[in-house]
Order: structure tokens, then C-alpha cells, then sequence
DNA sequence: CGAATAGTGTCTGTTAGACATTATCGA
DNA sequence: TCGATAATGTCTAACAGACACTATTCG
């Protein structure tokens, strides 16, 4: 079949942004501007700009951009949502990605965001709450093996704190001293040398930081968690 | 920006079908029937077709039925490639999908096919071959710690062929032991009542398949091979 | 000093892999 | 009976998790 006659597909991205809030995995969602489903909270997306964007990811970092005004470190590709009923426009195709930042990287006060628990989501236009759901369980399949979580941490963190991230995005507690002797193992962090956290009564933490070189990879555990 | 300014993007599924042969994982590969690259050997893919497909998955299928002349029991969404330059007609969006056959579904004179070992690929069109290589990746690490491989075996074998094929897959030995405990800890496979493998000089392998609930579903393992 | 949490040492049960042993076929 | 491979038993080393103990801060 010659591309002329194909009736066109409708190609954008949608952005999962993810978050730490309460101690609890939250997604950051962005009221509308324009038809369909004007004023309702939906995940961050556009259209696809041909003339602009050298792929998709393009998109999505300019959708980041322009909708929620941050720059994630951290952004990977979820999966591709397509078909004739998702969006009243029309066939479309939705790359889906996924973003990780600490809450300090959100915008606070910005009028069209909201950030909302990804367990008590209110119903979303198309397709976005299973996009949102897919999301949650890559991310957390993803920690049972990864230092994914620490994207969710800001540039200091104690062991402490770490190991607190790890049990809110998998919702289970962790055993200290297994969990030291991975973050060990990944060879990922580094302590910042004489930073400690004070100001509480007991013994103060150790701070640490990623290394530069793992700043924007993942860093792999043999087995999990 | 609204929709009607924006420039066509170029929307097509690719497949990266794989299957074992000689102990080594190959990729089925078409002979390309027109422009661009008409007659060179790419994946078999296609222009998604928004009148029948009820989405990109439907399109693999099809992609599949019309040019591989088969129907794959497992086929996975593996990611989206997109960009400029990628299509030399324009702006385009692949998803990519992969498949995993037994090497006896794979049609045996059709001149059109041609089945390559993904460790020693010619040059291919598009960028089909970082596709390929992804696809392998892919099911290298999901064989780590999943029932992936049995999709490459017929609907029976001994468990001596199974390990063989996920050694293959992996590309290093396993312990057969271990092996065994794991393949009964996934619980998929059922002994064929009375079936034997005979014919060889030296004791018999019991005959297995895998059981009807597991038959398009993955299963997978709490710690890896 | 006491409360509180950070950080570490140590023990134990579980698991993976090496190796050995038994089982069962054809020749 | 022999050679070959299937299937299973068993021992050991590695690992994860439980628990306890020490360290260090504030009040």
C-alpha cells in the first residue's frame, strides 16, 4: 500500500514525572490548554515537531521543558501507546517516557501543575492511567535491581535517607545491612568528605553523592534487592 | 501548535523476529520488495494502517502473517526508534517489536527470507541493525531471570534441550543442577506422561512442554540463572 | 547521662554450584 | 558389558537477613 493513501497518524509523547513526596511516589500531572479534555489534569505530552525534534526524546526533554519547566536528569523510554479509540483526534501513536526527580526540582508554585499520589489517582483523559500504572511498576521492578532511586534523591543523601527511598518506591522495608553492602557493591556513591548530617540528637550520617561517572547511567546489581 | 501546520511523520512497525539455530540465535530478514532499499535484506516492518489495525501490535502481526509468513505465540513491544534521518522518505517513527520462534515455524524455501546469525549481520538499511542489537540484549538479559528461552523450543522437549538453549541464548554455560531446581521453582513445565526421548545409546530424557496457563506468558525467577 | 539513630560485627539459614553417584538406554 | 547421557544426592562456599553491639550526637 503506497504511503499516499494511508490516512495519517496522530504522533506524540507523554511524559510519566515522577517524584518523592510524604515519602510516597508521586506523579506530576499538567492541566490542559487545549481541546479534547480543556482543564482536565492529564501527564505532560505534545505533539511530535517534525522540524525541531531529532526524535522523540527531543520531544519529550522540550515537553518537560515548556509544561513542567524542569530538566530532567534522568529520562527513559516507557513504551509506545497506539490506536483509533485513545485519543477523540484520531489514530495515535504515544511514545511514553519516564522521568525521575527529587521534589525540589518541581516547580511549586506553577498554577497548571499538580502533584498527585500515583496510588490515589484521580481518572485521567486517554490513555494516561494505565501510561502512569506501567510507569510505576518499571520503576519499581527497576529498583529491586537498580540505583534507579537514587534519581528521586537530590546531590546529598545519607545511607539513611537512600535506603528510606528504596523502601517508599518498593513499599517494603529493607534490611540495613544487606542494603549497605549493595549500595557498597554498585560502587556508585562516594562519601563527601568530612560532610556529616548534624543537628539531631544522635549520631550524625555520612553524606554522600553519586560518583560523576554514574551520574546519568544506572548502575546494575547481579541479584536484587 | 496546532496539528495542521505540523509536517507528516512517517509511522511504521519493524519486527525483529529471532530464532535458534545451530546452537546460535539468528534474525529472520527480508528482502526488501521496494524503495528505498528495494532488494536489500532489512527487517520485515511496515507502515502501520490506521483503517485495520487496532494498534501497533495488530500491525506487527500482520507485518509478520504477510511478509515472514507466520504467526509468533510470543511477540513483545521492545521500543521506539524515531528521528530525521533514520527513513531516508522523512521523519519517522518506528515501533519496533520482537519475536521469538521455534526455528520450525520459520518458512524453509521462501526467497524472500533469509535467516542470519545476529552475532555476524551485514550491513542493514535504516537503523536496523542498532534495532537488532537491542532486540538481542533484550532477550539476553530477560533469559537471565525468565522463562523467555522456552518460546524457542518446539511445543516439546527434555530438559537437557531447554538448558541448551538458554546456554546458546546466553552465550555461557549453566549448571545443571541449578538449572533444574530453577525450571521446577518457575513451575511451568509439565513431564509428558510416558514420553521419552529414545532413539539415543544411553539413558532417555523425560519429554516436557509447558503448561497450558504459561503458554503466552513469561515466568519469571525471584534471582537469576 | 539518656535517648536516639548511625554504623559495624557476627551468626545462621538459604541458595548456588561442584562433584559424585545412580539410572537406563543402544550397541 | 560398555559407553553415553539423564537424573539425582550431597557437600561446600557464598550470600542475605536477623540480631546485637558500638559510636556519636543533642538535650
Amino acid at each position: 500500500m503506497p504511503a499516499e493513501t494511508l490516512p495519517p497518524v496522530i504522533c506524540t509523547v507523554d511524559v510519566v514525572l515522577l517524584t518523592l513526596r510524604d515519602d510516597a511516589l508521586h506523579v506530576v500531572l499538567h492541566k490542559r490548554d487545549r481541546e479534547p479534555f480543556l482543564g482536565a489534569l492529564a501527564l505532560p505530552g505534545g505533539y511530535v515537531h517534525p522540524q525541531e525534534d531529532q526524535g522523540t526524546e527531543d520531544a519529550a526533554v522540550r515537553v518537560l521543558r515548556d509544561k513542567a519547566g524542569l530538566e530532567s536528569p534522568y529520562l527513559e523510554q516507557l513504551a509506545t501507546f497506539s490506536g483509533p479509540g485513545r485519543d477523540p483526534r484520531g489514530w495515535s501513536v504515544s511514545v511514553a517516557y519516564c522521568a525521575l526527580v527529587p521534589s525540589g526540582l518541581v516547580p511549586v508554585d506553577a498554577p497548571q501543575l499538580r502533584v498527585m499520589p500515583v496510588d490515589r489517582l484521580p481518572a485521567l483523559p486517554f490513555d494516561h492511567k494505565s501510561i502512569v500504572d506501567q510507569a510505576v511498576a518499571r520503576v519499581r521492578v527497576k529498583s529491586q535491581y537498580s540505583s534507579l532511586p537514587v534519581h528521586l534523591c537530590g546531590e546529598r543523601f545519607t545511607l539513611p535517607q537512600l535506603q528510606a527511598v528504596y523502601e517508599a518506591v518498593l513499599g517494603e522495608p529493607v534490611n540495613k545491612v544487606s542494603f549497605r553492602r549493595k549500595m557498597d557493591e554498585l560502587g556508585m556513591l562516594e562519601p563527601i568528605a568530612g560532610e556529616q548530617e548534624l543537628g539531631r540528637a544522635n549520631r550524625p550520617a555520612q553524606l554522600y553523592r553519586v560518583r560523576r561517572e554514574f551520574r546519568r547511567t544506572l548502575s546494575l546489581l547481579d541479584r536484587g534487592m
